[in-house]
DNA sequence: AGATAGATGCGAAGGGTTTGCAGGTAGATA
DNA sequence: TATCTACCTGCAAACCCTTCGCATCTATCT
């Protein structure tokens, strides 16, 4: 159950918080739903729902698993979370990150367990290519690549997951 | 539980089956694992390892759930299958396809249903691109997006899911 | 044909997630 | 500010999908 260690893309600074989006969109805010945005926000690597619920359990004892999962359905639901499984390198979970301004891409290195995150105009056009190709539009888009990052390919000493 | 129509990309005509390349990899064939093989590769739908327990269960009432489950895996591991989630706009299960030989997008519906899935060149690139400019060695790849079809767009009536 | 590593069927266990309900609370209203 | 109500929460049981341990069977090699 080790985390998944990221390697972030830079943040869009001053983005309102997910707790002011939240309630910018009028979902009713509990001390429960601000804890849970809270931890999301300052998340330092990715998340699982257990996680979420092991990290908001230090702060109020009594918050219950079935919110966690109630939150972060709404959250995918608004689409300001999104839900990962990075390729399933670490088991089944999956994990939640907030939306962030730009989107990126996740490479999964399967020796090491870090997780790159390059972002950037490129990727973001991807949707508007398929639109153009296909018709399709996209609302949610998710990239993902497992394999080996480049120390771990220099480096055929396994390091474990 | 309806099936997730795909649009599939044009087969490379002549391609070994399934069960042809596990023999070529000297996975021991079984009558179980060759009927598998076969309806992956005749699959027209998204398959998930329920499906296929079901479809295998009407050409052979003995088959057991543990041997699909163990069997999807092992194609997965070889690599001969990949696992989707199709962006999840089913539920949670996850959906499997004879890795073709040349890569494709999977474009979901969250209108009707249906999945797109574009393939060529352009998307097999991606992954030299992600190794020309991270270093990252991409082994296995998905690119999934959620949205509109073009006939959905146009047609405001909803017709299920 | 005989030997053996490896596959299967079986049923139970496992892990993650959801649900129904009773009580509590945010946010609107006056 | 007091009241109201829709909505949220804690709880525990249920649910679903997937895996496991074990005894038996079999594909493949000699």
């Amino acid at each position: 159950m080790r985390p998944i260690r990221r390697t972030p893309p830079p943040r869009a600074a001053g983005q309102p918080s997910l707790a002011d989006r939240m309630r910018d969109r009028g979902i009713r805010m509990t001390a429960q739903r601000r804890l849970l945005a809270e931890l999301l926000d300052n998340a330092r690597e990715h998340l699982d729902a257990e996680s979420v619920y092991r990290l908001a359990q230090r702060r109020d004892a009594t918050i219950h698993r079935a919110t966690v999962y109630r939150t972060l359905k709404l959250l995918k639901r608004q689409g300001l979370v999104d839900e990962l499984d990075l390729m399933h390198v670490a088991g089944e979970r999956h994990y939640y990150e907030v939306r962030p301004s730009v989107f990126h891409i996740h490479l999964v290195c399967t020796a090491c367990g870090g997780v790159h995150e390059p972002g950037g105009r490129f990727w973001e056009e991807l949707k508007e290519k398929v639109r153009r190709e296909t018709g399709f539009r996209a609302e949610v888009m998710r990239l993902e690549m497992g394999g080996l990052c480049e120390s771990c390919q220099n480096d055929p000493i396994p390091r474990g997951v």
